[in-house]
DNA sequence: GCATAAATCTACCCGTGGTAATTTAATCGC
DNA sequence: GCGATTAAATTACCACGGGTAGATTTATGC
C-alpha cells in the first residue's frame, strides 16, 4: 500500500469516522497500511495531522454550505442556510468534527483548540467585511464577529450533538434568530 | 500538611496560575504537599478535578460579573458589562481559564469540553428565560441561546487572549454589539 | 512494648506521542 | 547474476501522564 500524504489523510478520516475521535496515531498508521514513522514523514506530528484534517473538513463544509447559501433569497435566509448546513454536516461527520475541534491537550492549548476556528473564522471574516462595507457599516468588527459567530455555532453544535434534545430545524431557527437579530427585545 | 478537598483545590489553582495550564496531577499533588493517591481520594480523577475547578471559577466570575451587571443602567449596558467583565476575568486568571476550558482529551471529549460551558450556560439560560418571558417573547430559545452566547464569548476570549491584537474596550464593544443587535444591517 | 489497624507513599502498569537504532529492500557497479 | 552500498521501512525504545495495587510507615489499642 502506498503512503503518500493524500492516502494517509484519507485513511485517517476513514478510521476516525469508523472508530470515533479517540484514535491513536498508531491506529491511523495501521489503517493506512504503514507504521508511525511513515505517517510522520507524510504529514508531520499530531498537530500537523489535525491541521490537515481541519483544512480538508473546512473545504468540504465550505463547499457544501456555500452551495446552499448561494441559493438563498436574502441575507437572513443565507445565514439560516449556513447555520442549518453547518449543523447538518457536523452531525453527518460528527466523529471527524469532534476529532478536529477538540484537541486542547498539546503544548499550546489555545492554538490547538482554535485550529478549525481559525480557518472557518477567516472565511467568515471576509464575508462579513464585504457585507458590512456594502451596508456602509464599519468592517472593523469582522474579525471579532467571525470568532464570535464561529464560537456560537460551535458550542451550539457540541451541545446539540451531545443532547439532541431539540430537532435540527428548531435549533437552526433559534440560533439564526440570535445571530441575525441579537439578544435585544426589538426583534 | 493537611489534605482536605479545599486545600487540594487551592493548591491546584495556585500551581496552575503559576506554571500555566500544562500541569500534571503529580505536580498538583506535590504542590499540595501530598502524593497522587491522596489527591484522588480528595477530589477524584482528572475530570472531577477540572469540574471542581470549573465550578469554583464559575462562582467567582458570576459573583464579580454579577456585581458589575447589577449596576447597569439598562439591559444593553448590562450585557456590555457582562462581556467586559468576562474578558477581564479570563485575562486576569488566564491560566486557570484555559485549564478549565481546554480539556478535550478524555474519553468523552464533548463532555469535557463543555465542562465550564454547562455551568455558565445554565446561568445564562435562567436569565434569558426570565428576560424573554418579561418581554412577552418565547423563552424556549433560552437553552440554545445560552450555549450560543457562551460559545461566542469563549471563542472571542480565546482568540483575544492569544492575539491581543485589539484592546479590551474595543472587543467588548464589538461583541456586545453583535450579541445585542445581531448581524442584521438594521443596527 | 507489641500487635493490629489506618493512613500514606513508592512502585508499577498502561496507553500514547515521538524518535533512534535495526533490519529489510532496492539500486548500482562489475 | 552477484556482492556492496544506499535508501527505505520496521521494530524497539524512551518520556510522560493518568490511574492503581502493593509495600511502608505511622498511629492506635491492649
Amino acid at each position: 500500500m502506498i503512503a503518500d500524504r493524500e492516502s494517509l489523510l484519507v485513511a485517517a478520516e476513514r478510521l476516525i469516522r469508523e472508530r470515533g475521535p479517540n484514535v491513536s496515531l498508531d491506529a491511523i498508521a495501521a489503517e493506512a497500511g504503514v507504521t508511525k514513522p511513515i505517517l510522520y514523514r507524510g504529514v508531520g506530528d499530531r498537530e500537523a495531522l489535525v491541521n490537515a484534517l481541519a483544512q480538508r473538513l473546512t473545504v468540504r463544509m465550505t463547499e457544501e454550505v456555500g452551495k446552499l447559501v448561494s441559493e438563498a433569497s436574502d441575507s437572513r435566509d443565507a445565514l439560516h442556510r449556513l447555520v442549518g448546513g453547518y449543523l447538518k454536516h457536523a452531525e453527518a461527520d460528527r466523529h471527524l468534527y469532534l476529532y478536529v475541534t477538540l484537541n486542547g491537550a498539546g503544548d499550546d492549548r489555545v492554538r490547538n483548540s482554535l485550529i478549525l476556528a481559525d480557518g472557518t473564522a477567516g472565511q467568515f471574516a471576509e464575508g462579513i467585511a464585504v457585507y458590512r462595507t456594502a451596508q456602509g457599516a464599519d468592517p472593523g468588527v469582522a474579525k471579532t464577529w467571525s470568532y464570535g459567530l464561529v464560537g456560537a455555532l460551535h458550542f451550539v453544535t457540541l451541545w446539540w450533538l451531545r443532547d439532541q434534545s431539540v430537532d435540527l430545524e428548531q435549533v437552526t431557527d433559534q440560533i439564526t434568530s440570535l445571530m441575525w437579530s441579537g439578544f435585544s427585545p426589538s426583534a
